[in-house]
DNA sequence: TTGTAAGCGTTATCAC
DNA sequence: GTGATAACGCTTACAA
């Protein structure tokens, strides 16, 4: 079996520099009651043979992995998501500042996503979790409740007894409402994520208040759902267009989702931002280079995966998780992709029927 | 600190069954060498408290942790690589598969990418890498060779003498040149990567091939070179047709780069596909959802990721490294970037004076 | 076939 | 201050 040769051991460091190991352990865990000679010496000695205590070792005595796990949803080997490539960055990076790693896992259904949560925990691989793209119910959560077991979501869910840190979905969706009909929409399409998606609801919901503060009547036949890939917001987009009164604004649930609307859009022979608006949410890089450019409400991935990682690390240093709940604002990025309507749905009919 | 309560150990199981703890260890290490009664009674015992066998111990006899890890580019919270999380997603999968984990880390250069490798070394937590996007000479490979370390590349080196898989870069710029001079052009431009990735070189490699096989005298004016980004991507195209005799036909060494030409080039007033043909590689899913759909070339990053997790697995168990060395084909996915040139460069050059 | 016990590399509790 | 030494939870000779 391929090994690596010459391990270097705290007894090795100890006996280089003469001591005890007990004496490595204490100045490397800064106890701060060694003598500054022996410790410069046993700092040398670490040096000298490039010693790095075996996680392992430390592990089964500490308790603690120093190592924060995510459990992914699978993708089909088509649609990867860009929103979780950025978050995994952003948690990597706060991780590096504090000397602990990142262990990733997918899952293929919501009860295989349970069955990696409890393995990973009972064999004590990490110490905590970061769990994403929350449901309203999630049987995730439910298990680390149970267990007792760190965790932060990146996301809320009915049950808010524990560390999030999530955007204000309904806010920005409300916004993104009002922003249309301020443009002078009236017919206001909302192509929705799936429900059993906590944020999905809250976008949902956002929408709804939107049209309702427009003084706009909810038609629920301008409201679809759809997964978060864009060939499924190209379907949905052609649905609502086909409607005898077709919506002349889209708001779409992710960028993903827009994207396919736009290519729908387009293959209708429709004109983006004049024909039909689309407003995205996410504020993916790929919006900015696409034609036009897709108007969108951001919210950094990043900077929530860097956010939600030391949020966990405060939990799992002991913080109340209750005191580590975060709602943060997601702001419009004006492009190009919305304008006031051109066509009245009417004619948008007429102009599509030929 | 948050602590799991009443974790599980093997005593307990050992207590409950009423046998001896190492019993309970052959037994679920299958040694067969236990009788079925005990067999069964451990079983139902480790079924009844739901225990599994703590990570950190069972690595600490075995030499083994059962975890592979990754060092990735940390992203600059702009541009997570599309690549990269599908590739990311595809080993995560090969590893579920086998019950190991992944391990994923960030580094913000190549020296901190080597500091971060040994350190994982030295830590013993992971039992091999998989290293992406290979330099020519690739200072993390020589730590791993060094070290002896099990490891995989995705893409390969001046040095050979490790597992790896990659995709035959070269061969398919080649033939993204030949495709499009078939189309008729004559001025083909390339948007080449960094040439410290291998696999920029061997693209360019392939590109200068395919110049020659066309018979079209290879001018330097018409080779950039530029990061992986769709800015930088943008910037190189602007560069280009900026010549005096611009190029009609743009190939990019990644999707990422075409989609920024892509822009630069519609923000210039030309249609591309027509007046600009663009061929990217990667074969990303957004590419088919842009306007105009993205002609690209596509290696599986899914399929990839998997292979190269399977490589790994099998090295770490002993197989000869150079008996893992894989080179496949990428296929050209013709869409709607590319035809033939509707203007000489002259008159791309006057249509842009205006 | 099963029990016993030695270690894997740490940290932590004692004495000295 | 520092050195022994006992865990931590497991695997694996070796005995029985």
């Amino acid at each position: 079996m391929a090994r690596t040769k010459n391990t270097v051991t705290i007894d090795d460091v100890a006996r280089l520099a003469g001591v005890a190991k007990g004496t490595v352990s204490r100045v490397l865990n800064n106890y701060g009651d060694t003598s500054a000679k022996t410790r410069d010496r046993i700092l040398q000695a670490v040096e000298r043979l490039g010693y790095q205590p075996s996680s392992a070792a430390r592990k089964l005595k500490r308790g603690r992995v120093d190592t924060l796990g995510i459990v992914l949803p699978a993708g089909d080997g088509e649609h990867a998501d860009p929103f979780l490539s950025e978050f995994l960055d952003g948690i990597a990076q706060a991780l590096d500042l504090s000397d602990r790693d990142l262990l990733v896992t997918t899952a293929h259904s919501d009860e295989h996503a349970v069955a990696v949560h409890d393995r990973l925990i009972r064999s004590r691989k990490v110490d905590g979790f970061i769990v994403t793209r929350t449901q309203g119910d999630d049987p995730r959560i439910e298990l680390l409740l149970q267990r007792g077991f760190p965790f932060v979501a990146h996301g809320r869910t009915r049950n808010t007894g524990f560390a999030w840190y999530d955007v204000d979905n309904e806010r920005a969706f409300l916004e993104a409402v009002r922003h249309v009909a301020a443009l002078g929409h009236r017919r206001i399409g909302f192509l929705g994520g799936p429900t059993r998606m906590n944020f999905a609801i809250q976008r949902r919901a956002g929408y709804r208040k939107g049209l309702e503060e427009a003084g706009i009547a909810h038609d629920p036949a301008l409201e679809s759902t759809c997964e978060l890939s864009e060939s499924s917001g190209a379907e949905a987009a052609r649905t609502l267009l086909r409607l005898d009164e077709p919506p002349t604004a889209l708001v779409c649930v992710t960028d993903t989702v827009a994207i396919g609307a736009m290519g729908a859009i387009r293959a209708l022979g429709l004109a983006i931002g004049r024909d039909v608006t689309v407003i995205g949410y996410d504020g993916l890089p790929v919006g900015a280079y696409i034609d036009p450019p897709l108007t969108t409400f951001s919210q950094s991935a990043h900077a929530a995966g860097a956010r939600a990682a030391r949020m966990l690390i405060d939990v799992i240093e002991g913080v109340d998780p209750l005191e580590r709940q975060e709602l943060v604002p997601a702001d419009l990025v004006k492009r190009s992709s919305d304008g006031p309507p051109q066509k009245t749905p009417q004619e948008l009919k007429e102009s599509l029927a030929k």
